[in-house]
DNA sequence: TTAAAAATATGATATTTGTCATATTAAAGA
DNA sequence: TCTTTAATATGACAAATATCATATTTTTAA
């Protein structure tokens, strides 16, 4: 079982605030799982009971509409918390959390997270802001998707992509998406989704080679995305 | 001067878990202000320093996007806290906050309510799940936005107003938005919005009178918004 | 009170986006 | 490797929504 004091991505949430004891005593109670790319993490409506701290790998959130398609919230990556606003509300999770890739996690249980709540100010301050940044987050994503094309939308999300999870050698995006989930990211169908990457690349904006997509001309995607 | 032990608004807000000595020195610090109906309380992008209760009335948060349209993120009423987010991210706030009617308001500074994250957990523990919750409203918005067509998200605004703010004796709807406003919450154009609204009127489900909206057929609107 | 401005309403039309059908290509499993 | 299945791609068309023009009504303010 590997050792919270030495582990890297501690550093990038809100489990910094935690002091030496805390970390040896959260190293005995934390869980460590290898999750396979496809596999769920947790599913919208579940009783986590914790919450998750992934170590590698990237993953997304979905919440199922009216309509029975998935829509994709958020994708979280290395150094993120999951399951934060439910541990907090005390509910069930209402987003589902499912690998894009492998990944590595570690569970901590809710008893152990509560406490530092109490004892442990900086650490609660660090969850506030994390949640906050959240919010701001989700309120921009709002706003886009109400007045933006898909068109915007898709550019927009391409340069997303681009600027938080970066390239492999290749230049192509490292965060490898089907057509499907880029969709269910911007808000569209499918079939309009591949038209306008068709449509891109056509104009020299990307280069599509089976899953994998190049972008081009990045200024040309940021004046489409406006 | 108000006193704020005797306020009961705040029996509805986070400040509920403050102390009799807290909200004696609460009093002397905070300062009242009426808003009248139009009024902005604050804008996007300024340093609010400090955080509004809301003793009456209701306001809209909004926010610009790219096109220069205003998206209504959020209705606040009384009893609810703004600015939270702002002061906890320390940054300047990312919506503009404007009253819908005549408003009272409470500004308590910034340094006050920081104090309280030190020494009150429940306070602390009030406020996140507050966010907490803010955040998943804005989940869920965000996928009605992407998923839902805009009569079904019409649908859905006018049983929200009537759920969340109630009716007037006459039983329209209490909370007056002008089409235009209407529009720019569920996103989309205003004659849009209108024509809509003209639409259901013809089948029975509302009826208008000037800006006055009654709700006629709840099951109807119920099964049209999914 | 009346003139001007703003909000609401509606028609005509263009554009965007979704849906369905059907290739084509890639991936998975026997 | 071959077969089957799933993903990607594209055309044709339908539906939803935006835009522009223009009435009509309501509100505002001179």
């Amino acid at each position: 079982m590997s050792k919270c004091e030495q582990c890297i991505v501690r550093e990038f949430s809100s489990l910094k605030a935690l002091t030496k004891d805390e970390l040896i005593k959260l190293s005995d109670c934390k869980t460590s799982h290898i999750i396979k790319k496809g596999e769920v993490i947790f599913e919208e409506g579940e009783n986590v009971n914790g919450i998750y701290c992934i170590k590698d790998g990237v993953c997304k959130l979905t919440k199922l509409s009216a309509n029975g398609k998935d829509h994709i919230v958020k994708l979280v990556t290395k150094g993120e918390l999951l399951g934060q606003r439910s541990m907090i509300s005390d509910e069930p999770v209402n987003l589902s959390a499912v690998a894009l890739e492998d990944m590595q996690v570690c569970f901590i249980p809710k008893s152990e997270v509560m406490g530092y709540f109490d004892k442990n100010n900086q650490f609660s301050m660090n969850v506030m802001k994390s949640i906050c940044g959240d919010l701001k987050e989700a309120d921009d994503h709002m706003v886009n998707l109400a007045q933006k094309t898909v068109k915007e939308r898709l550019a927009e999300t391409l340069l997303y992509l681009n600027d938080t999870f970066g390239k492999n050698e290749d230049s192509s995006l490292k965060v490898q998406l089907s057509r499907d989930e880029l969709a269910s990211i911007i808000g569209t169908a499918t079939e309009s989704c591949i038209r306008l990457l068709s449509d891109f690349k056509k104009l020299g904006l990307i280069e599509l080679t089976g899953k994998k997509i190049v972008l081009k001309d990045i200024n040309a995607l940021k004046k489409l995305a406006e």
